[in-house]
DNA sequence: GGAACGATCTGC
DNA sequence: CAGATCGTTCCC
């Protein structure tokens, strides 16, 4: 709980996409800074809970803080921070990091690829999240969230842009993308 | 049982 | 800009 930023829990889900900027995303020895998310509501076409609650996005509808991961395109997985109380199906989605720790590893699983991290399924691919983690509590545990000052280099004055979310083609006027510029 | 598609990435 | 590649969903 203490791991998260406070009034983390059951927040407007637009809320923690920003404060999830700049806090680290760690598995094992991999960490990377957030730097880019996206924010999935409740009756947002755009969700995957749009459609109500199946097998795939049951964790989408579990307990806020714990991840949400799923599978697309035959070959990625993008993970997911669950942000409301249970049944709602609000997340938010981790689209980049600034890599900080194991970036040899990093580049090993990432076949020595230059970007890391840039990407929603280069980092789940950088960091070894895959759907065995959906559902994880990222308070605790192998794979988790710790707050921006766990490491050097956030400032909290970082410029934040919002624009329209990305790869979508429902709802795309809603500016529900949080990236830190540059 | 089958078809269509996807919150992506890579390489041509 | 098209191909890769397959789980999920929805419709028959």
């Amino acid at each position: 709980m203490r791991a998260l930023p406070r009034g983390f829990y059951d927040r407007d889900t637009r809320v923690v996409a920003r404060a999830l900027l700049g806090c680290v995303l760690a598995h094992g020895h991999t960490a990377g800074r957030i730097i880019e998310t996206e924010a999935y509501l409740a009756d947002d076409p755009a969700s995957h809970s749009h459609n109500g609650k199946t097998a795939r996005n049951s964790s989408m509808f579990g307990p806020p803080g714990h991840a949400y991961v799923y599978f697309t395109y035959g070959m990625h997985h993008c993970v997911n921070v669950v942000t409301r109380r249970e049944g709602t199906g609000e997340a938010v989605l981790i689209r980049a990091l600034e890599p900080l720790d194991g970036i040899e590893l990093m580049k090993r699983r990432r076949k020595g690829a230059d970007h890391l991290c840039s990407g929603p399924a280069k980092l789940t691919q950088a960091l070894a999240i895959t759907r065995a983690h959906d559902g994880a509590d990222l308070t605790r545990g192998a794979l988790r969230i710790l707050p921006p000052e766990s490491y050097p280099g956030w400032s909290g004055k970082e410029k934040i842009l919002t624009t329209p979310r990305i790869g979508i083609t429902k709802a795309i006027e809603k500016k529900w993308r949080c990236v830190v510029q540059g």
